[in-house]
DNA sequence: AAGTCGGTCAACCGCACCTAA
DNA sequence: ATTAGGTGCGGTTGACCGACT
């Protein structure tokens, strides 16, 4: 018995979105919040699947989104989350506030892969690439199959996932997710780098907030997670985060400010054109 | 100017996981 | 314990764009 598909895809439109689409979703989400994203199309008019307006929004429209080029401290600090977490992307992006899994993946793929080849490391074992030609050459003169694969550089990773590091790199004892005790090192420096870029977001989200009515609106009024990003860390707007995914902005923002935060967005941005402020959008 | 190529990234697909009934 | 629905995740695709010939 196979899975049913997440959705009837006759008549559901595809591709990319468009700028009313955008607004639709971001009205609805913004009013209704998100319970089931099954139902967000239907409720907000839009021919899409649910998941595509999951992704729309979590890859896009998420307002807490850090927009721009990737630093060299992040590229810095996503290679060395690469080599204990392989290729997970969620989980290197919760390292990165207001990055998203597939931003992270797509730069992995499209720059930091070049960049570890050149400078003579492979990318997927994080190990010298003349180490990985030699397995290469066994592989050619041995034909005992199983043993190579066992010491093959996917061995090697596989291995390493199931040394547990990877656990106690997400979760310590506490249930605080970081790095292990025993890398304090690697440990402090990542935490420090994410503690920066967490500031950072907060005070370009600030700075972005305040130059919205919208956000001026939820910062005085002390919107939940607003008032504790600075404690927390959290950069996650009011909308609270993924395990909840459910917004509580509908029911204690006006309407018409809701309006108003959209409508002027809409006067500084063309939505296709978002994309071209890039980073500069937080620093206006 | 036109064609080709390669890079980038938004979006889709299918599977895995989680959870409620 | 089982099942089905909802969501998350990672791999892949394809459109777009600029550089190059």
């Amino acid at each position: 018995m196979g899975r049913q598909p997440c959705c009837d895809k006759v008549g559901l439109k595809r591709g990319p979105w468009t700028i009313e689409e955008d607004h639709k979703l971001m009205n609805f989400i913004l009013n209704n919040g998100i319970h089931c994203w099954r139902m967000v199309p239907k409720l907000a008019g839009l021919l899409r699947c649910g998941k595509s307006c999951r992704l729309r929004w979590i890859n896009y429209l998420r307002p807490d989104l850090k927009r721009g080029g990737f630093t060299e401290a992040e590229e810095n600090q996503m290679i060395q989350l690469h080599s204990c977490l392989g290729n997970r992307w969620s989980k290197i992006a919760s390292h990165f506030p207001g990055r998203t899994d597939n931003e992270i993946k797509n730069h992995w793929n499209t720059r930091i892969k070049k960049r570890l080849k050149h400078l003579g490391e492979d990318p997927l074992t994080h190990k010298p690439i003349e180490e990985k030609e030699n397995i290469e050459e066994n592989k050619d003169t041995i034909t005992q199959h199983s043993n190579i694969t066992s010491s093959s550089p996917e061995g090697e990773l596989e291995e390493s996932r199931g040394t547990g590091l990877e656990a106690k790199l997400l979760e310590d004892s506490n249930g605080n997710k970081g790095f292990p005790e025993s890398d304090e090192k690697s440990r402090n420096e990542v935490q420090l780098t994410t503690l920066d870029d967490a500031n950072d977001i907060l005070k370009n989200y600030e700075v972005f907030c305040g130059s919205l009515d919208l956000g001026t609106l939820m910062l005085n009024q002390g919107f939940p997670n607003t008032s504790s990003m600075s404690n927390s860390y959290s950069t996650s707007f009011s909308v609270e985060d993924s395990n909840n995914a459910s917004i509580s902005i509908g029911e204690t923002m006006q309407e018409n400010c809701l309006q108003q935060w959209v409508d002027s967005v809409d006067s500084m941005l063309s939505w296709d054109g978002f994309n071209i402020f890039g980073q500069d959008l937080f620093f206006f």
